[in-house]
DNA sequence: CTGGATCCCTCACGATACTG
DNA sequence: CAGTATCGTGAGGGATCCAG
């Protein structure tokens, strides 16, 4: 049952064969970021079957992607989690959503921002170059979603949840995306109340700098 | 008509409601390599129904990826091209080809090869670094399929078709795979048949050096 | 509660025929 | 050559149910 096939020898064609399928491609970003179980899953996949789910998963695990392991007690589940062969594909994950992210406007109804998508939009728009002189820790707020990152001599630590003792907390919504994408000014969104801060404020002209989204090129009509 | 979203605000869901429907990258995977028109793509995507085909090109213009270009006299006829915008993608592609190449062992029954695949194959594993010190012209052919590369200061050409004076013809198959991946030496090609060539033999070495498919890394069970 | 399996319904896709 | 029209099929959407 080797999905759909595409009928050509040719690399790329294969890899569509395999990552391809709808939702496929979502899972592995949120794999990205860690194990994660079924449930969590479904909750970062707003609107996905379940049957979807559960056979996108055997899919994946079929093909080397994946590999569903169950936990010790006391944990107790079971987690999905990426082979080596399929955290490679972590980069295309990082340049895709980038490229997509030119076509970010605003959310159109109905539209939700989930935790796992927001680590990866941290940690493919991190320029270590930025980062060089930097050692900071920030708490992100988007209404429920609550995520941190740590910087430390260019490198970058991402997780859910809170921090003890962040060096800036950056409450905010959507308009995050603007002021990464250089579309609107620390100055500007602190003005707007775009962002709420708590914390050192210059420290938010960094996390533009460092969490840039590269601008769209001239369009060509 | 924004075909199926998948009801997230984030860069990398969005670019996969623009080229993550079936078909559409390898139709940008056959533009990477240059404007092509509706029968040619027709005949670079092996049973592609021709409906499929115009509804893609119609909503990939409309996000903006490709442009229709009606062909001045004596020309006639529409091209399909990319856009800068749809050209960003070139490297998503070569990398994602890189990756799927690991998975392609064998040509399953039916699977064909085609020249605009193997074209992107060859500039998609081309390595600058390893071709610095040539300079030389490949005609390659897999039965039908007829293509050149033109090396000079790390720099590929890549076209359809032969060439006038190639410094080496490789006549081969889908075994030119296995000598890309390094699964199958040079000497080893030539002593099975599976290459034949005509012209400077010592150029099949650099020819393997110079496009290689980096090896998967140890399976991890 | 997690981790799915099962059902039905719809629409995108596949195959083919046909037209400007 | 460059598509449009038609129609059948199966993957995906959505709700519900079940086992550990």
């Amino acid at each position: 049952m080797p999905s759909r096939t595409y009928g050509q020898y040719c690399g790329f064609a294969r890899a569509l064969e395999v990552v391809g399928e709808r939702w496929a491609l979502l899972i592995v970003r949120d794999l990205t970021v860690g194990p994660r179980r079924f449930t969590d899953l479904r909750r970062g996949l707003p609107g996905i079957p379940t049957n979807i789910l559960a056979a996108r998963l055997k899919e994946l695990e079929l093909d080397g992607l994946i590999r569903r392991r169950v936990l010790p007690r006391p944990a107790a589940g079971v987690v999905y989690e990426l082979t080596e062969y399929g955290a490679e594909l972590e980069d295309v994950v990082f340049r895709l959503g980038l490229w997509g992210a030119k076509s970010l406007g605003q959310p159109r109804p109905g539209e939700t921002v989930t935790v796992d998508s927001l680590i990866v939009a941290l940690r493919s728009t991190f320029r270590p170059a930025a980062a060089r002189d930097l050692r900071a820790t920030y708490e992100l707020r988007l209404g429920e979603i609550v995520l941190h990152a740590r910087i430390v001599d260019g490198a970058l630590e991402t997780g859910q949840g809170p921090l003890e003792a962040p060096d800036l907390v950056i409450d905010t919504d959507v308009a995050v995306k603007a002021l990464m994408a250089g579309e609107m000014s620390p100055a500007e969104a602190i003005d707007n109340g775009r962002v709420r801060l708590t914390g050192d404020p210059s420290l938010l002209t960094r996390f533009a700098e460092v969490f840039h989204i590269p601008p769209a090129p001239a369009a060509s009509p």
